[in-house]
DNA sequence: TTCATTTTTTAACAAATGTAAAATTCCCTG
DNA sequence: CAGGGAATTTTACATTTGTTAAAAAATGAA
């Protein structure tokens, strides 16, 4: 997915801001297992995955619980990093090679105090993640772990088959035995 | 908690826009049991807490399900309204007579075109309630019960003493009969 | 293809949590 | 301050989920 199609769908720009935007953004490439943000900094990179998945975790104890996933079109960055200036929570793992844009916060930031439409492009962005979290928090709650390993299999569709299933397990928040059980189950 | 320090709280703004959003703002009052928004519309109405605490909760089957209390500074809102202006999932309940003010959405909108300030302000409160969200998603990922109840009385300490303990234990995600054990084992 | 390694499933048991109902406590009103 | 209703806790039992370990299946390298 090109940049321009991505920056458009979180919220279309006038041509004039959104290349001051595109102007800002680089294109890298990272292999597969590379940890792309780490949850003991301050990350200041923020990415847009061109193709690719990534995932999310942080460490409990000894284990390690994965809250997100990442596809194609999505932005990937330490939220906490990016609102509060802190370390955030998490490690971010590219489940695949990954083609990726770059984009540094700073220069983010400064748009953001110039440019009324980017600042209401990233008002936009921060509702709309807002709205996405917010769905995931009340599916936790309403709905059974098997009910939402379907909805994770509508939403991700190929993500069985690229992510190990102790990852998605503790992405629903249960033991990988239960997985198997409800995998079973529903067969 | 004044009007004027709840805006700033969210993000601090010029002079200026903090008057012409304060212009959009006016008090209003309701007393305990009043629903101030509803799951099955689009409400357009934001309001920001001067006294008092709410609640948030959607009907799951046949029973309902807390996810939400907001106490004095706090903003309530319909976010999928506010965000996609789609119907949300929440009713919200005043657990208690509360003083609001209210502040009209469309009003706000209409802000964030014009001044580029209260569009980062507007940012801004997005970008927090985002990590608020996000902290809660984690904390429900990570911690068992127990510690949430924990975490929540240091939250919100005055709350046991105002809120059944049906809604703390829905919001918690475990049965009331769980909640009472914790309660018995804690003390 | 074969062997070794990793991943997933299954089994057996233990621990945690839910449900329904009874007992107790709390709180409000007369 | 007594009585009644609501809220909370407790009990007993059923169900679900987790843990540990073993078996089976899948993957990958030689």
């Amino acid at each position: 997915m090109e940049i321009d199609q991505i920056l458009d769908l979180i919220y279309p720009l006038p041509e004039l801001s959104k290349l001051k935007l595109q102007n800002c953004v680089k294109e890298v490439r990272f292999s597969k297992g590379h940890i792309l943000l780490r949850a003991d900094k301050i990350e200041t990179t923020i990415y847009f995955i061109r193709k690719g998945i990534a995932r999310a975790y942080a460490n409990r104890d000894d284990n390690e619980v994965t809250f997100w996933f990442g596809k194609e079109g999505d932005t990937v960055l330490s939220m906490k990093s990016y609102v509060a200036n802190q370390k955030g929570y998490e490690d971010i793992e590219l489940l695949e090679d990954c083609d990726l844009y770059e984009l540094k916060s700073e220069k983010l930031q400064k748009l953001f105090e110039e440019d009324i439409h980017i600042a209401n492009w990233g008002r936009k962005f921060a509702e709309k993640e807002l709205v996405k979290t917010e769905e995931r928090l009340i599916s936790r709650q309403f709905r059974t772990a098997t009910e939402r390993y379907k909805e994770l299999l509508t939403d991700y569709p190929h993500l069985i088959q690229r992510v190990q299933l102790g990852h998605i397990a503790s992405y629903l928040g249960i033991s990988q035995v239960s997985l198997s059980r409800i995998r079973a189950e529903i067969k």
